[in-house]
DNA sequence: GTTATCAATATGTCTATACATAATGACGTC
DNA sequence: GACGTCATTATGTATAGACATATTGATAAC
């Protein structure tokens, strides 16, 4: 069976692991092997291993060889847009208003997520998003003031959080998703009760040595996070 | 600047787009350009930037060249574990009660997501997922009757997920994730109130031809899905 | 000015070869 | 049997060279 592409290979491998020809567990021939097999070198054979070595499909080990994954680890992969972009994707009008722009001390959650960043006062940015004028999402952000340009930008501008991808390239950090009840804040702002489901986001950014900000998102009623597997 | 491996040549890309040495939007050397810095082959150059293009970092065109993401879209990858494996993880005894096992009607909005294989009666499987003896989830799961075998397999004893995830090898499907108020069913289940915020997954998971299972996940209050950027 | 054509170019991919590296499994010793 | 030693082996990575392919930008024709 000649094969053409690195592609071509990655496919043909899914194919005999979904038909069974490959159960999982098993071992599969070694790259050598294969690359005889279709008629093409090992570094084709090795690219399309290591691809599907990376999405799970597959586990490798040197001198042990090649197995198909017993507990194919399922990976889902989100894109976190800017929520400007989220909203227009939907083909809606995104305006926001800044509620509150501060100098805090860190409530004690923040502080304990941000760390060393959260000693002082920091900056805290409170940002209502509306599509087509419709709440669609209350911001509530604390930054580290080290980062801020002297003087600071203009967050009735441009949003933080736009302002934040643009200068800040890289960043590192943790998002984590959970349900919560809405808060009497949250409540107000979003026009819902208290105590409705929300979907909230939370996001820490960290630079090279201290947190660059936290943000908690708190989504109208009805949001979802879709994704293909 | 002599590097050694892809893997330094990434991330001393990354650096550089870090310190704002290439900034967003701006093209950087070509391939080659970079192979003579780094005193390397072209080869491990293009691993490496390919690695970023994937990484959403970079974007990279035939002949326009190599340039730093404008907007780079932030990726999160989130492993989607077997329930079991997710409380076992958390250091807690995984257990599960079969609550209900039927064929059924689909309901209309599981209808709608499982197209054709909906037109029959499904095979309906409502468990709960203990950790610790505490629960943790309550699923929901409808199942295209033509994917099991005959007799069908003891749901008693290996879970529905557990079975599927090993005899059903690298489907496709579709996730969301959303907050949603306790309906009377899940609530009764979980000893939460009705309306309270529950995190909800729903998964579709579809074969060659038909969809296979649809399954939607309520988890108890608490519940957090947690991953690093 | 507009459009068609074409050479130049950067990335995409493949090849063959080589050596590095991490496990394994066999062997020998105690 | 337990343990350490070591050759073997499959993957990991690098190399130089080659050709494919998509785009660009310049040139020519209209």
């Amino acid at each position: 069976m000649i094969l053409q592409g690195w592609q071509a290979i990655r496919d043909e491998v899914k194919r005999r692991i979904r038909v069974r020809d490959w159960t999982p567990g098993s071992i599969i021939p070694t790259e050598t092997e294969l690359a005889a097999e279709f008629g093409c070198a090992r570094g084709t054979v090795n690219r399309a291993l290591i691809d599907l070595a990376r999405a799970g499909v597959l586990e490798r080990r040197r001198k042990a060889g090649t197995r198909v994954a017993l507990l194919p680890v399922r990976q889902a992969r989100f894109a976190i847009p800017v929520i400007r972009a989220d909203i227009e994707a939907r083909g809606q009008v995104a305006t926001h208003q800044v509620l509150a722009l501060d100098r805090v001390p860190a409530p004690v959650p923040v502080a304990a997520r941000m760390g060393r960043a959260a000693e002082g006062h920091l900056v805290y940015v409170e940002t209502l998003y509306l599509a087509d004028g419709r709440p669609f999402a209350h911001e509530a952000r604390w930054l580290n003031p080290a980062v801020l340009p002297n003087p600071a930008p203009d967050f009735a501008d441009i949003s933080v959080n736009e302002w934040l991808v643009a200068n800040i390239a890289l960043a590192e950090g943790d998002i984590a998703f959970a349900a919560e009840g809405a808060d009497a804040r949250v409540a107000q702002v979003l026009g819902v009760a208290v105590g409705a489901p929300i979907f909230v986001t939370e996001r820490l950014t960290r630079g090279a040595d201290a947190a660059i900000t936290f943000v908690r998102l708190s989504h109208a009623p009805g949001y979802r996070m879709q994704t293909a597997l």
